[in-house]
DNA sequence: CGGGGTACTTTTTTT
DNA sequence: AAGTACCCCG
């Protein structure tokens, strides 16, 4: 196969280990890509290799793990091979199992089984919710640790019946709500993430016919950051590849971060043998960073053991010393980097899109907001839950998901009595009771509501003028229809300005919402002009499962960029400030101490890793810092540095302590100034 | 039914 | 410290 060595153009300007990757003709390749080695180019590079040499690009798969990476991995392709890339399909696993499990169950009877909405966590919770009510359990249990068992068990392809023995309280208790959720999914016309993945992995696995026209449609299937692959996964990649072996895989051991949703390193480890005969190449060569911060980053991740032996190579000059600072405590912290931000614009070493400042966890973004604010300098937040977590967004997207599957009784309970209509739990019950003992869905028995109610009830007129809003919406909202006008209509139809206005205190509040109402209403309008078959369906679909990134793309540039270490993965800044390096940030104090409903106990490796992947992020300068003192719970408390860093060797850091004396030494240097004085 | 008050706990990361 | 869940009263 290596017999017509073409120098195709698209090998041009790489490095020898880059072009082997993408020259590589047939059969499994490992791609051992270290943090900023050129890892999307060789993929792009590759797959307009392919189609160079005649593949066609309906015949390509390359699968990422956010929906903006496959968006800029189509825009980089696009701008290479042109037109012909839209041809190419590039998506998300669970985009690419959606629009399997669409096309498999559309082939069943008029298509009656595409007709499902998808549930995100919080629908999957209120579902549980609606279950712990009914199964008569001694005591609350933590909801989400009863659904991470779940999806683990979905994953790993475990039936709702076959859940195996445990001794843990938890994992009991999740085997009794696994085949309840399961049931109610089906009830609801309802499929979850891991369903995304799993059922579309069965039906390849169990129908030949199926396998024949996925596997036989996809001759070449690439996917990116393969270390974050779980166990379903890859069963999907084994269904889609395993003929013919056309299966290239990327990624870094090093940058595996998402354990804890289920994702196995052990993928990326054992690729060689589960796919032997297989091509191996290593791209060490990293032309991000300065040499110091790779220096920084090598040290780091050498304390982990079970890893694919590499080191990042610099190409870059040694570059400014990384400084670790420390602060008095949470708030200075944040104020001492607001200013650094504040005085490196202002004497315009750098645009604000060339700063980001990284943190473990979400509630550190609070303060540094604070500070930024303060200091004028504009930012903007990735990652935290945002647009569609306003509760009004929500409330609007449960009455468009009613609308196009009234089966979803989980979104029909949300918005019942939304605005208030004084349809009170009472009536909810006696609605789901009738349709529990008639064995109808719930908007059956909203639907007559005339037989189920008694005819002086009072919620009866409100329960009649919810379903006529509801009809209204639904043939608004047609297939075909102006989606976005049908919104307006819907969101005058139930009084939603004013409803907004009345419950909100104050303008500030007041604006804040209505904002959210107004950015639906125009992102439907531009998935309107966008879609190529708008539909509410579709829209639905991509609205739960985008990424949250709620940000207006052509203001990106301007601002400074806020995220957790997970949200940061894959992009890169000049300048990058790393906080909270503490013991029980990073590492979590979730991974130092797992509680009592945890699944497994933490992996310190992964918390590791994460502190890897915010160093690998820096281009030029790189600022770590600690707070001596933060508040927890409400108390302050003294921090010890995280041991990522403290266990390195010294001459890599620059320490920087800008920390007060603990207030107990200040008192008693006062003390001793007094009977200074006095016995003076 | 809905508003307002009190008591309790606390989110690590996301498709 | 703040947000949530639950309870009681109008």
């Amino acid at each position: 196969m290596a017999a017509q060595r073409k120098t195709g153009k698209w090998t041009q300007g790489l490095n020898p280990e880059q072009r082997a990757a993408v020259e590589h003709g047939e059969g499994p390749l490992l791609v051992l890509a270290g943090a900023g080695s050129g890892k999307t180019r060789v993929i792009t590079h590759r797959v307009a290799q392919l189609m160079e040499r005649g593949v066609r690009g309906e015949q390509i798969l390359a699968v990422t793990f956010t929906n903006k990476a496959a968006g800029e991995m189509r825009e980089r392709l696009r701008r290479m091979v042109g037109a012909p890339a839209r041809a190419v399909t590039m998506c998300t696993f669970h985009a690419l199992g959606l629009a399997m499990l669409r096309e498999e169950l559309g082939r069943g009877r008029r298509g009656k089984g595409a007709r499902f909405v998808i549930y995100d966590t919080g629908d999957q919770l209120a579902c549980l919710r609606g279950l712990a009510g009914r199964l008569r359990l001694r005591r609350n249990y933590d909801l989400e640790a009863v659904l991470a068992r779940i999806s683990a068990w979905k994953n790993a392809f475990v039936e709702p019946g076959e859940t195996p023995e445990a001794d843990d309280d938890y994992s009991q208790v999740a085997a009794i709500f696994y085949p309840a959720y399961q049931e109610a999914l089906q009830a609801l016309a309802a499929v979850d993430f891991d369903d995304l993945v799993v059922r579309p992995t069965r039906m390849l696995e169990r129908e030949p016919a199926c396998r024949e026209r996925w596997a036989g449609r996809f001759r070449h299937v690439l996917v990116d950051e393969y270390q974050d692959t779980n166990g379903a996964q890859l069963r999907m990649l084994r269904a889609l590849a395993g003929q013919h072996r056309n299966l290239c895989v990327v990624g870094d051991d090093d940058q595996a971060i998402y354990g804890w949703r289920g994702a196995e390193v052990r993928h990326i480890l054992e690729f060689e043998r589960d796919f032997a005969p297989c091509k191996v190449v290593a791209l060490e060569r990293n032309y991000r960073s300065v040499a110091r911060v790779l220096d920084l980053a090598n040290a780091v991740i050498a304390q982990n053991a079970a890893r694919h032996a590499k080191r990042l190579v610099p190409t870059r000059e040694a570059g400014a010393a990384v400084r670790l600072v420390v602060l008095e405590d949470g708030d200075a912290e944040a104020a001492w980097v607001a200013e650094q931000i504040e005085a490196l614009l202002r004497e315009r070493r750098h645009h604000p899109g060339q700063v980001a400042v990284l943190y473990r966890s979400n509630r550190l973004a609070q303060a540094l907001e604070t500070q930024l604010r303060a200091q004028h300098v504009p930012y903007r937040l990735l990652g935290g839950r945002s647009f569609f977590d306003r509760k009004e967004v929500k409330d609007l997207l449960a009455y468009l998901r009613v609308c196009q599957n009234p089966a979803d009784a989980i979104s029909l309970r949300r918005v019942i009595n939304f605005p208030p209509r004084g349809i009170g739990p009472a009536t909810v019950a006696r609605l789901s009771d009738w349709a529990e003992a008639h064995e109808q869905p719930l908007f059956k028995a909203v639907e007559r509501a005339g037989e189920v109610l008694e005819a002086g009830d009072r919620a009866l007129p409100a329960v009649q003028a919810f379903w006529g809003v509801v009809g209204r919406a639904t043939r608004r909202l047609r297939d075909g229809a102006d989606l976005a006008g049908g919104l307006q209509g819907l969101v005058e139809d139930i009084g939603l300005h004013d409803e907004v206005l009345d419950s909100n205190q104050s303008g500030a509040a007041y604006e804040r919402r209505w904002a959210g109402v107004t950015d639906l209403l125009e992102g439907l309008r531009a998935y309107g002009r966008q879609a190529e078959r708008p539909s509410l369906r579709d829209f639905l679909a991509q609205v739960t499962l985008a990424d949250r990134d709620q940000d207006k793309e052509e203001e990106q540039g301007e601002r400074v960029t806020l995220s957790t270490l997970h949200g940061a993965k894959g992009l890169e800044w000049a300048c990058v400030f790393m906080v909270g390096m503490e013991e029980g940030i990073l590492p979590h104090e979730r991974t130092l101490n797992p509680s009592a409903s945890d699944m497994e106990s933490g992996d310190l490796s992964e918390e590791r890793r994460l502190c890897y992947v915010g160093i690998t992020r820096a281009r030029d300068e790189l600022t770590l810092t600690r707070a001596a003192r933060r508040l927890l719970h409400g108390k302050p408390r003294e921090r010890a540095p995280s041991r990522f860093v403290s266990e390195l060797p010294a001459e890599l850091l620059e320490v920087v302590d800008r920390a007060a004396p603990p207030p107990e030494a200040d008192v008693r240097e006062h003390l001793r100034k007094i009977k200074e004085l006095l016995g003076g």
